[in-house]
DNA sequence: TTAAAAATATGATATTTGTCATGTTTTAAT
DNA sequence: ATTAAAACATGACAAATATCATATTTTTAA
């Protein structure tokens, strides 16, 4: 199995501040995971006692709501993190992880990594600074929620899957959503949200190609009102 | 000055975790400042430089969005604290902080403390331990932004501030708030706000005198839909 | 105290969004 | 290749929410 020390992706992530020491003892009691598309990797309520590195893939953290429906809260992308928090309390998780696209993982059980966490600064106060970041991110998105409509937050949500997965050759998203995972992205129903997408056709500021969605016109998505 | 040593209110946040020569240190040079209802704490892009920790009253934490309208996105009590975040990064704030009652506040300088995160690790342990609750926390609300009714938000608003804050002898929510400040915890328009309070009164969930409201049936206030 | 300003209240109406129904296209399994 | 299932699409309508107008009440300041 490969070894962390010599892995890319801890670059990207607070594991960057573990010692080589450190890093050593955790490669050796890592587990590696390929996750399928569509597979879970935790569930909402399921004890995670540990972290995952994402190696590849991306996935969505997401949480049932009373009525029935999923909200998805954020996109986790290769070199991320996830299950932080399980370090950090006891407490089962609140949000479901499942795979957008198939993935690697590997998986840190909490008890090999917990010390560190107590006895390496480095890690502790990079940890916070990540944490720090999601705080910021998640207010922002709860101002969006409130505040902005849907056909507002479905643009920006495509604005931001281009600059944060980026396209392919012939310009599509690289990231290729379910109408319905970008309803539960924006908070909206999946008509709404196969509507809008419509209209935005329509008006020429994408095109679409099945499942592929294409921006033609960034400028007009920004200025969406 | 009073003592951060003997300070009760420390107990209620991380600041417990501090040894008693930290706090004797940081007491020294610890300022205390009466905030007037309706004043700002810090503004929205403002550098902080340091925590406030909240001896008495609630402040109100809010962004304001591209539409005008500011969001609200957490409420303050005695015994939190104000500004982590600012000890974390250097970036400027991205909150408002307003006083929402009287209030007396402490700001202890982030050049006094910044080596006691780093040191004392009950200390930046505890921060994390918050800050995890704080993510776990608005996650629920952007849950709750994008998939509850409107008047489902403002029903859950006054049950929190029943809990949260408590009521009088005779029985209004002690934490009263502007018809304008319900609007924005909910992310709706003044007048929605007005209206469905004013629908709540007369199915005789609630009951007004003035500002104050006081909750006549908690358990409708549970079931609405 | 009184006048002005701010907050609360409510009606009328427009806009946004959700829901249900139904048809079409795409995908996946046999 | 064929068929069933899932995803996508769209119309019709209902419900929720925003906006604008205006009146009333409360608060604030002179």
């Amino acid at each position: 199995m490969s070894k962390c020390e010599q892995c890319i992706v801890k670059q990207f992530n607070s594991l960057k501040s573990l010692t080589h020491e450190e890093l050593a003892r955790i490669s050796n009691c890592k587990t590696s995971r390929i996750v399928k598309r569509g597979e879970s990797i935790f569930e909402e309520g399921e004890t995670v006692n540990g972290v995952y590195c994402v190696k590849d893939g991306i996935c969505k953290l997401s949480k049932l709501s009373a009525n029935g429906k999923d909200q998805i809260v954020k996109l986790v992308d290769k070199g991320d993190l996830l299950g932080q928090r399980s370090l950090i309390g006891d407490e089962s998780s609140n949000l479901s992880a499942i795979a957008l696209t198939d993935m690697e993982v590997c998986f840190i059980p909490k008890s090999e990594i917990i010390d560190d966490l107590q006895k390496n600064t480095n890690f502790s106060m990079d940890l916070l600074k990540e944490m720090a970041e999601d705080l910021k991110e998640s207010d922002n998105v709860i101002v969006d929620m409130a505040q902005k409509s849907v056909k507002q937050r479905l643009a920006e949500t495509l604005l931001y899957l281009d600059s944060q997965f980026g396209t392919t050759e012939d310009g599509y998203l690289n990231l290729s959503l379910s109408r319905e995972d970008y309803a539960n992205l924006v908070g909206t129903a999946t008509e709404s949200a196969i509507r809008i997408l419509s209209q935005f056709k329509k008006e020429g500021l994408i095109s679409t190609s099945g499942k592929q969605i294409k921006i033609k016109d960034l400028n007009a998505l920004k200025r969406i009102e």
